[in-house]
DNA sequence: CTGAAAGCGCTTACAG
DNA sequence: CTGAAAGCGCTTACAG
């Protein structure tokens, strides 16, 4: 394809403006109807191969494109999904949406991305910000408020990392994808008391949703009647920086913790640098954990032990049990496996 | 908005289907006119006050939402923007998408993001995978060969920190806005040989687009005629392994550089653990130079002195420029300004 | 095996 | 100040 100055292609639309199927008709000598089938791929039967591949010699000719907006009028369908997500600065839900919207392309869907702006929290209108028609909405890691706005179209909503039982209204998701965070939790616990850790601290995110509730939980849950002590802190801010404070607030106690067991890579990685600063090492003087495996996790020096999440994973399933959804069937309740990474950044206490 | 088990806000649409303009106005009792005029704000001197009243609260009442298909197929466009960017990975592409979909949004238009599969390089086909109308695409940082897939549609296309004369056929974008990544990579230099450093390496990232291209060159014309030896590399991958290895290659050579600038962050932060794996401290016995001031920029320890690259401004400036196009105006060809940060992966040799 | 016709929901001249 | 009508480009019964 070597077109220049043409914009396009070098075949000439009638009068400027992009060719319609009337267009590829008349130059087949067919009718609209047919152009439609072979388009369509819906012809077996119905067009002769003959005609079939006038048609697609005519629609070639004149770079045809069939126009979405019509079909989307005429069908009733955009074939468009929506991608709510709390931030795109984790690379994590990047890899979601690559997930996801593999998975949609396979389908000849469409994908848009809406970054909520609140991060965590209700979106405002992601419907009409995404300025599309959209046929279904995909929601990860969101807080449960925001289930209300997002089901404000009354369209299918299937929901990623988040409750299976819905908000406090009790008003359900069509579908939920779940992570087993609760078994990566349990994982990162046995992990640091096989280690030989008594005193562990807990460095939560303070976001609002279940995730991060769940991870809280776990934990403790997890220690629970192992003799091992379980310190919580104020919930931090979701950041490198947020982690470096909360975990200086830690490692300065009389009794420090020999353990931070932190609810992201970014607190994990302030965490480390909290240490470094108080000339405690890591992992000798003080463990550290993360969680998501983010490219941070690796990037670091001692990289983080942590817990590797399936995002793209749980963005192609997520996608997948949208097109049930809509298809009209129930998809089934998913939780998709979690693994402990374990990395220079854990090791035995100090014996004091 | 308590709304329970009903998907539609309680207002019961006729047979199940959303409600349309008909609806409202029959509900209004005016005509679909008048509710088109209303809707769309353009009502001023058109209708009275009184029945624009009645409209919207008809409109409220049934849940009235502009199905947006049927407004594309009427308007011949469809207020949608496409982003085309190499990857997500990187937060830069992030906050580049941030910028521009909050100016679409101010503007009514959508944001349809396209990851670039192959990362760098063509696309295969952006407009059939993004399933959208679209009314223009922008494109950041990508390979000029993209540049002609990119064009298929005879869409209008704003190309980002991009070659602004275009690919080699001598095609050109409607626009282009760019960073003045020569100047970033200029102070970087200066910063360097003012600290008192002769042997500088160039670590490069091996990937094929302007935005490197110019990184290399920029560096290498900064030290010509200072006296410092600059060394250049194998281009590297484009991550922290990437930078890890090529930097053990460079550091492990009889003469060493004293600094190793990086076209990127995550290039630079590999430099850093391949300089610790090594026994030498940062920037103790080496400095290292980063570039685009990512996230994991401040998340290593000693943090890296980088160039900040102003993305969300990007993106947003180049929404401008596409509107601007749209708008049948020809936008001004702008270079965002960009700023070295310096942080603690530099500082003056050590003397032998 | 193929074509003529209807209609998806909107916006915008145009007529009153 | 308001309404009736046309038409954007597509797909799908329906008739031949």
């Amino acid at each position: 394809m070597t077109t220049r100055g043409t914009p396009n292609g070098g075949a000439a639309a009638p009068r400027g403006t992009a060719p319609t199927s009337r267009d590829v008709a008349h130059r087949a000598g067919v009718s609209q109807a047919t152009v439609s089938l072979v388009m369509g791929g819906k012809w077996r039967g119905r067009v002769s191969a003959r005609t079939a591949d006038s048609v697609r010699a005519a629609a070639g000719a004149l770079g045809y494109r069939p126009n979405l907006a019509a079909r989307s009028l005429r069908l009733g369908s955009t074939r468009t999904a929506l991608l709510v997500v709390p931030a795109l600065t984790s690379d994590f839900f990047a890899r979601v949406h690559t997930g996801a919207a593999r998975v949609a392309a396979d389908h000849d869907f469409g994908m848009v991305l809406y970054p909520s702006p609140e991060g965590i929290g209700p979106a405002p209108d992601p419907f009409a910000s995404a300025q599309a028609s959209l046929d279904g909405v995909i929601a990860s890691s969101m807080a449960p408020e925001a289930l209300a706005a997002l089901r404000g179209g009354g369209l299918p909503l299937v929901m990623l990392d988040s409750d299976p039982d819905g908000d406090s209204d009790g008003d359900r998701p069509a579908a939920t994808v779940n992570l087993d965070i609760a078994g990566g939790m349990r994982a990162t616990a046995t992990h640091l008391l096989r280690l030989g850790h008594h005193r562990i601290a807990h460095l939560a995110a303070a976001v609002d949703s279940w995730t991060f509730r769940v991870r809280a939980r776990a934990l403790a849950d997890a220690l629970t009647g192992t003799g091992a002590a379980l310190t919580a802190t104020e919930p931090a801010e979701l950041s490198v920086t947020g982690g470096l404070h909360a975990a200086e607030r830690l490692l300065r106690r009389d009794v420090p913790p020999t353990a931070l067991v932190c609810d992201d890579d970014l607190l994990a990685a302030g965490a480390c640098k909290a240490a470094r600063r108080l000339g405690l090492r890591v992992p000798g003087d003080v463990s550290v954990t993360g969680f998501d495996d983010l490219a941070v996790a690796t990037a670091v020096e001692p990289e983080l032990t942590t817990v590797r999440l399936p995002a793209e994973d749980i963005g192609a399933s997520g996608m997948r049990a949208l097109l049930t959804v809509l298809d009209g069937r129930v998809p089934d309740a998913d939780v998709l496996p979690v693994e402990l990474v374990a990395r220079g950044s854990t090791g035995p206490p100090r014996t004091p």
